[in-house]
RNA sequence: CGGGGCGUAGCGCAGCCUGGCUAGCGCGUCUGGUUUGGGUCCAGAAGGUCGCCGGUUCGAAUCCGGCCGCCCCGACCA
């Protein structure tokens, strides 16, 4: 993408609604614009992002087995009268009636929806077990939004629901997304830590958050420093086998926040070992049983072995898809702005023309742009008529991994500076050398493009 | 929802307390020149219903009342 053709407004001052690093930088990265509190438009920018992390999500549940379907935004109260929910959720879910007065509501979440989806087809214990999800904006009008998309009240997030036929079988099914959500976060570049959370009144040790660690976490978290050690992409890990030793192994260790915290298991911990950090929520997987598919409820039932009605045992799982676009950049940034994860970013390269007009400096960057698009990268090429200054500052904002930078000083020999933007190592090299570590299969970052680029539709 | 703060040009702000010429400044934008490896410098220009409605007054960005919006702290949540 040639950034004279690009609609990538950056701001050097910073709006004054802004608080939080991430929205700061969202907000100067021209990534997206407030319409309403909480509720963001999201420039092409931003929308490159957002479709990344979707896509990672989206991947690791079909790995998993999850099967993708689309509930709609808007849902007929009907649905939330029989859960009873209607009456419970509060002003937090927005309510509007057609053009005849019926009542309607932005979905806030989705159980009663998918359980009657799954109600009117599910007819017998053959049919289980399912995991099915979606990826769809939500909308909870918060109180108090803040922190920019990571507390909006609209909100995309991938939502799970598994149907079991029996506690055993549900469990197998926490352990699916269990690992799934290991796999996504660590995909992403972050170090997501499941931590107990609160079952309310279900109870079970079966209702897990994954924290991932920021400094400007909203809440105060404490593990055991070995946790974030593992490495589930180091696992070799089987769907079909069973996934309980290593979802013991994730388990074993403390971790909580705070308002699950137990100060004196965490005090038995020996000293090196303790971590309090700063944490922020960006996933929750909750097993519920048959609180929403039981009689009092959606009255899902299915035909068992027996010839009896059971009804199914339910697990629902959440990723905040659009949360962490701000939570990545939370945990992922520096002085000058965004240092985005190779896997996440909206871009891979930012080509840097340093002298636009210069016909040493425009034939070898005309040559780099085109090559690297012949290779499926994704580059970002500003061919703006700008100082060096600004360019290297809109880059550095922006953080693409992968800074080529060509300059009058070198196109005339042939060279380029290539910088890292997470290290902020720079080397000079010819502009085959740079070619060749970026898009080599063989190099570690050209076969992270090969994988990333599966699938990845142009933003 | 309780407490606090703020709405003046695209962005960041001053002016308001103590009403008074054509409402300013910086950044950005446009034009010309200059400069050219980390947000150049000079000159010129465009751009504002001072959040909205009402009141007080000869006169309101400024004082008073109401409303709307946004932000922060708290309680609540992915």
């Amino acid at each position: 993408m040639r950034l004279t053709r690009y609609f990538l407004p950056t701001l050097k001052e910073t709006p004054a609604e802004a608080q939080i690093v991430s929205h700061r930088l969202m907000l100067r990265a021209g990534m997206v614009r407030l319409e309403a509190a909480g509720i963001y438009s999201w420039l092409p920018l931003g929308l490159r992002v957002l479709r990344r992390i979707e896509q990672i999500v989206r991947e690791e549940q079909d790995a998993a087995g999850a099967l993708e379907l689309l509930m709609p935004t808007i849902q007929p109260a009907e649905l939330w009268r029989e859960s009873g929910r209607y009456d419970d959720y509060g002003k937090e879910m927005l309510r509007i009636k057609d053009r005849h007065e019926r009542d309607m509501l932005y979905g806030p979440t989705n159980e009663e929806m998918v359980s009657a989806i799954f109600r009117n087809f599910a007819k017998s214990y053959r049919d289980l077990p399912k995991l099915l999800y979606h990826i769809q904006w939500k909308f909870r009008d918060e109180v108090r939004p803040r922190f920019g998309v990571m507390r909006g009240r609209e909100f995309l997030m991938k939502d799970s629901y598994s149907f079991d036929l029996d506690y055993a079988g549900a469990r197998a099914s926490y352990n699916r997304m269990f690992i799934a959500y290991l796999r996504t976060f660590a995909r992403m570049g972050l170090k997501a830590i499941p931590m107990v959370a609160d079952t309310g009144p279900i109870g079970g040790d079966l209702s897990h958050e994954f924290i991932i660690l920021a400094e400007t976490g909203e809440s105060a978290v404490y593990c055991d420093r070995g946790l974030t050690d593992f490495d589930i992409l180091g696992e070799s890990v089987d769907y079909e086998a069973n996934l309980q030793p290593l979802v013991d192994k994730w388990t074993s260790l403390y971790a909580a926040t705070d308002e699950k915290h137990d100060a004196a298991a965490f005090a038995a911990l020996p000293a090196e070992r303790r971590m309090e950090a700063r944490g922020i929520e960006v996933g929750h997987v909750f097993y519920f049983g048959t609180k929403y598919s039981g009689p009092e409820a959606m009255n899902v039932t299915v035909t068992g072995h027996d010839g009896k009605l059971v009804h199914p045992e339910m697990g629902s799982y959440g990723i905040g898809v659009s949360r962490l676009v701000g939570a990545i950049i939370e945990a992922h940034h520096d002085q000058a702005g965004i240092r985005w994860p190779a896997a996440v970013a909206p871009f891979q390269v930012g080509l840097v023309n340093l002298k636009v007009g210069d016909a040493a400096c425009d034939a070898l960057a005309g040559d780099l742009y085109a090559k690297l698009a012949a290779a499926g990268c994704d580059t970002l090429y500003d061919d703006r008529d700008e100082r060096a200054g600004v360019k290297f500052a809109d880059m550095d904002l922006i953080g693409l991994p992968w800074q080529l930078v060509v300059g009058p000083r070198g196109a005339k020999t042939g060279m380029v500076e290539l910088k890292n933007r997470a290290s902020g190592a720079r080397e000079e090299l010819t502009a085959e050398a740079a070619l060749n570590k970026l898009v080599d299969p063989t190099s570690q970052l050209g076969g992270l493009l090969q994988e990333l680029g599966k699938g990845l539709s142009p933003g």
